[in-house]
Parts: C-alpha cells; sequence; structure tokens
RNA sequence: GGAGAGGUGACCGAGUAGGCCGAAGGUGCUCGCCUGCUAAGCGAGUGUACGUCAAAAGCGUACCCAGGGUUCAAAUCCCUGCCUCUCCGCCA
C-alpha cells in the first residue's frame, strides 16, 4: 500500500510488468489560494451547477497538510545546517561521532513526518481534482439543458414541398452510409461510409482546415489520437470521467475523445511568452467515446457513435481577453455553417449543463428537417485558467511575471453531423443529395449524389 | 527486437575519489551607461514551485529526465522506468 503513496511527482510510471502506478503530482484544479483564502467563490459555483462537495473538509486537509509541511521543513532546516557543520569539522579532524547519531534520529522523524504529508497531500489532491470549474457570471443559472438559453439564429428552416426525411434513410438508400456492416465489423454505433458519402466525409474534414487555416488563422496540428494519463487529467477527463474514455489495454494509454486533449497539452509544463498569445490552433483527429449511459438514445444514423470524426479549434490566450477570444471562436464554428449555407441556432448553457471543465459555452445546434429537431453540432467553451492549472500551462508578463494561460476549444465542426446536416437540408424529392457550392471544389466536380 | 552512447537552467556547456553546487563559463534576454545612426563597448540583473507573511522584501524547503535506494549529507554512488542519438534486424 505504502507503495502507492511515494511522492508525487507528475508523469506517469510503469513498472516492470506493464501495470502504472499513477500520480498527478502537483496537479490541482481549483486555485488552493482561492480555495482557502475565499471559498465561497467555489461553494457558489458548486451551488449553481448543483454540485455537491464537502468544502470544508478538504480545508480540513489542507490546514492538516500545510502544518505538515512546516514541520519537515523545519527539521529538514535542521539536518541542512548541521550536516553543513559535520563537513566543516571534518576538515578540522574533530570528532562527529554524537553530531552524526543526533541526524540519524533526526532523519527518522523527518521521514515519519514526510509519510504522513504524502498521504494527507495525496488525499487532498485527489478531492481538489473532482471540483467542477466555476461557471463565468454571465452563464444563466438553471438546472438542465430546458435552461439554456438561445442567443442567436442564423438562416432559415428550408422549405420542402415534399416530406423530408431523416439521414439514415436517405443514406441507405442512396448506398452511401451501411451500419449494419459497421456493426458486423465491429458493433452498434458505428458507421460505414462508402462511394460518396465517404468522399463527402473527408471533403468536409478538408474544406474545414483549409477554411480556418486560410482564413482564420489558425495552424494546423495533427496529434496523436491515444494519450497518456498525464495528458488526460490535464484537460478535466481523468480523474472524474475515466468510464467514458477506452482504455488501452496493457499500457496506461486512452483513446482521445475529442482533439481539445491533445492538442491543449501541447503547451503543458511550458512558460509562453506574452507576445505569442494568442496560440490558435486546428487539428482534425477521429474522436473514441463509450457513450455510457445513453444506450437506447439516438440509436440511428450518424448522430451518436463511438467513433466520429472533428475539426477542433483550440485556443490559448491572455486571461483578459479570453472571452473576446470565445465569441471570436464560436463565430469561426459559425462560418462553417453560414458558408455551407445552413439554419442553425446558437444556445449559452446554463450552470447546470455545463461540462466540467468549463466556465462558459456556447452550443451551435444546426436544424435537421429530417428529424425536425435541432442537434448539437459544436460546443464552443472557455475554460479559463482550469485546464492551464491542472496541465501547467503558464505565460510570462512583460514585467517578469508568470500567470496561468486561458484556455479555449470548440468543434469547427463534428464531421459526422455536418454530413448529417448536409444529407437533410440538401436533399431532394427523389432522394438525392445536392452538394453545397463550398464544398463542390472538394468533391472532385461531383455536384449531386443521386441513387442509381 | 539486439548492441552501444547520452539526458544539467531560454540555449550551449563545465561539473566523478559524495559536502562550501541552484549549480562555473559562454550565448541570449532585461535595465542602465556610452559612441551623432549602425556595429562594437561598459556595468548590473536574469529558473520554477511550495511554505511563511495582510502584501512586498526577506527567510525556509524542494527541484540538475522521473521514481526509489545508500548516506549525517547526492547533480555526483546503486536500482528501476521514460526519452533521445548511433549501428544491426524488422516493418508501413
Amino acid at each position: 500500500m505504502a507503495a502507492c503513496l511515494h511522492t508525487p511527482r507528475h508523469r506517469l510510471h510503469f513498472l516492470a510488468h506493464g501495470v502504472q502506478q499513477t500520480d498527478y503530482g502537483g496537479v490541482k484544479m481549483i486555485d488552493p489560494k482561492i480555495l482557502r483564502e475565499r471559498s465561497e467563490i467555489i461553494r457558489e459555483g458548486l451551488n449553481k451547477r448543483g454540485a455537491t462537495f464537502d468544502i470544508d473538509k478538504l480545508l480540513e486537509i489542507d490546514e492538516n497538510r500545510r502544518a505538515l509541511i512546516q514541520d519537515s521543513e523545519k527539521m529538514k532546516n535542521e539536518r541542512n545546517a548541521l550536516s553543513n557543520e559535520i563537513a566543516r569539522l571534518k576538515k578540522t579532524g574533530a570528532d562527529v561521532a554524537d553530531r552524526v547519531t543526533h541526524l540519524r534520529e533526526l532523519g527518522r522523524f523527518i521521514e515519519k513526518t514526510e509519510q504522513e504529508l504524502r498521504v494527507a497531500e495525496k488525499e487532498w489532491e485527489d478531492m481538489l481534482l473532482v471540483i467542477p470549474n466555476p461557471p463565468h457570471e454571465t452563464v444563466p443559472v438553471g438546472s438542465g439543458d430546458r435552461d439554456n438559453e438561445v442567443v442567436k439564429t442564423w438562416g432559415e428552416k428550408p422549405a420542402f414541398d415534399f416530406e423530408p426525411l431523416p439521414h439514415w434513410d436517405i443514406g441507405e438508400k442512396l448506398d452511401i452510409l451501411d451500419p449494419k456492416r459497421a456493426a458486423k465489423i465491429t458493433g452498434s454505433r458505428f458507421i460505414l461510409y462508402k462511394g460518396s458519402g465517404a468522399l463527402l466525409e473527408r471533403a468536409l474534414i478538408n474544406f474545414m482546415l483549409d477554411l480556418h487555416v486560410r482564413e482564420h488563422g489558425y495552424t494546423e496540428v495533427l496529434p496523436p489520437f491515444m494519450v497518456n494519463r498525464e495528458t488526460m487529467t490535464g484537460t478535466g477527463q481523468l480523474p472524474k470521467f475515466e468510464d467514458e474514455l477506452f482504455k488501452i489495454e496493457g499500457i496506461d494509454y486512452f483513446l482521445i475523445p475529442t482533439a481539445e486533449v491533445p492538442v491543449t497539452n501541447i503547451h503543458s509544463n511550458e512558460i509562453l511568452k506574452e507576445d505569442e498569445l494568442p496560440l490558435k490552433y486546428v487539428a482534425y483527429t477521429p474522436c473514441f467515446r463509450k457513450e455510457a449511459g445513453a444506450h437506447g438514445k439516438d440509436t440511428r444514423g450518424l448522430t451518436r457513435l463511438h467513433q466520429f470524426n472533428k475539426v477542433e479549434l483550440v485556443k490559448f490566450a491572455l486571461p483578459d481577453q479570453s472571452y473576446d477570444e470565445l465569441e471570436g471562436l464560436l463565430l469561426d464554428a459559425e462560418d462553417v455553417l453560414k458558408r455551407l449555407n445552413i439554419h442553425y441556432r446558437v444556445s449559452v448553457l446554463c450552470t447546470g449543463d455545463l461540462g466540467f471543465s468549463s466556465s462558459k459555452t456556447y452550443d451551435i445546434e444546426v436544424w435537421l428537417p429530417g428529424q425536425n429537431i435541432y442537434r448539437e453540432i459544436s460546443s464552443c467553451s472557455n475554460f479559463e485558467n482550469f485546464q492551464a492549472r491542472r496541465a501547467k500551462i503558464r505565460y510570462r508578463k512583460s514585467g517578469g511575471k508568470i500567470d496561468l494561460v486561458h484556455t479555449l476549444n470548440g468543434s469547427g465542426l463534428a464531421i459526422g453531423r455536418t454530413v448529417m446536416a448536409i444529407i437533410e437540408n440538401y436533399q431532394t424529392r427523389d432522394g438525392s443529395i445536392v452538394i453545397p457550392d463550398a464544398l463542390k471544389p472538394y468533391m472532385n466536380g461531383l455536384s449531386l449524389i443521386s441513387a442509381g
């Protein structure tokens, strides 16, 4: 058991047989100082989210922890002083035997105190890591998605002189989506794209990457699709949401649930220069999610899959600019739908619907005439310094002082759901799909996907 | 997979019979001075985290890839892991 309590120092540590020992050394989520001195801020954030957490217990552990730090450091100070004295005395040839004995004794006390400290520290960190980020003051208070507020809409619902079909019907008729074979190959919640369907998916990836790189100023990156535990903890997926993740067997790696994870961690444990901020990255990756707890929900079509493609936008911003950057990020994501000419609306998520790591989130919801609903196609969030604190992403101010950056990200967009939106919005009476103008350059000259 | 070499501060690079090394020196950077501009020159400064403190200063502790061990004392010794480089093999 003691082996599990070894002093936290980042990085995972593989044991000889491949099982690993994990620690989150030094990782925190909420600013411990704020928690200590102004705990009402954290309490309020928790209340607004409808979350419960024993702050008082945490404060108690913190107090004990700091007392132990002081004890052990005082003893270490004494040890260092006496050790130096021994070194000096030895040169003069004096007898140091009783000092050595004394220090040997002191060493045992230090070890004992440090042992206690490790336990307290672990307990403290484990608690800190599962406190959600307090919502921004502009976030509406509410308990669930019905309390989200629509803040804008763009375009209009297209008119059809026939009954529009859901994308899964069209996709199977046109033989561009084959869920049955995907289920045979792997299982439920996977999809096999075929022919023009596969091309459409690929075209959208390239269209979005080009748009964000050429016109919105993002730098393209292509990150690893699996990451280690430290990375996953940095962005907040761990330790709380491990059951949502696909874990690689035999090694402490996970498939990424979103490019946010590897891309945000590009700058983990770094100190950035103030004048290089904001940094803007765009990445295409597949995303892997267990969708635990969604059994029976959205079982048809492209809506909810264990594996889907996404183009993701990530920003690293100065703290006083991050909310402006969030608005910009949202516009960059919206621009994709504007160019595809598809109707959507934007909601700000209420406190009860907000993700664990986020301070404020906008959802872009696209109109799906075949299902007669709006469906989330992008989620744009400001995490303020929540992820930056966990992943240690800092920047040096012009005065030389160091501060945490703010991190943001948003889908720009989810590819499968965009395919879904195109199929449903651009369907024709005879069951074909018209290719939106903006996408034609990416479709090898194809302007219509038709049956046969 | 087999055989070697190595991981020190923003960068380069010293530092092995363990102690006075948070760490020489150089470059870069910052501030000041100086030459009419440029180049050069002169002087000073220049890691991070935590704890203490109302705060700053100061003080203390820790950190020379990571974890563990030996010791009164480790960048320096031992063990384990990770990463990088070179050669061979294999492979997309």
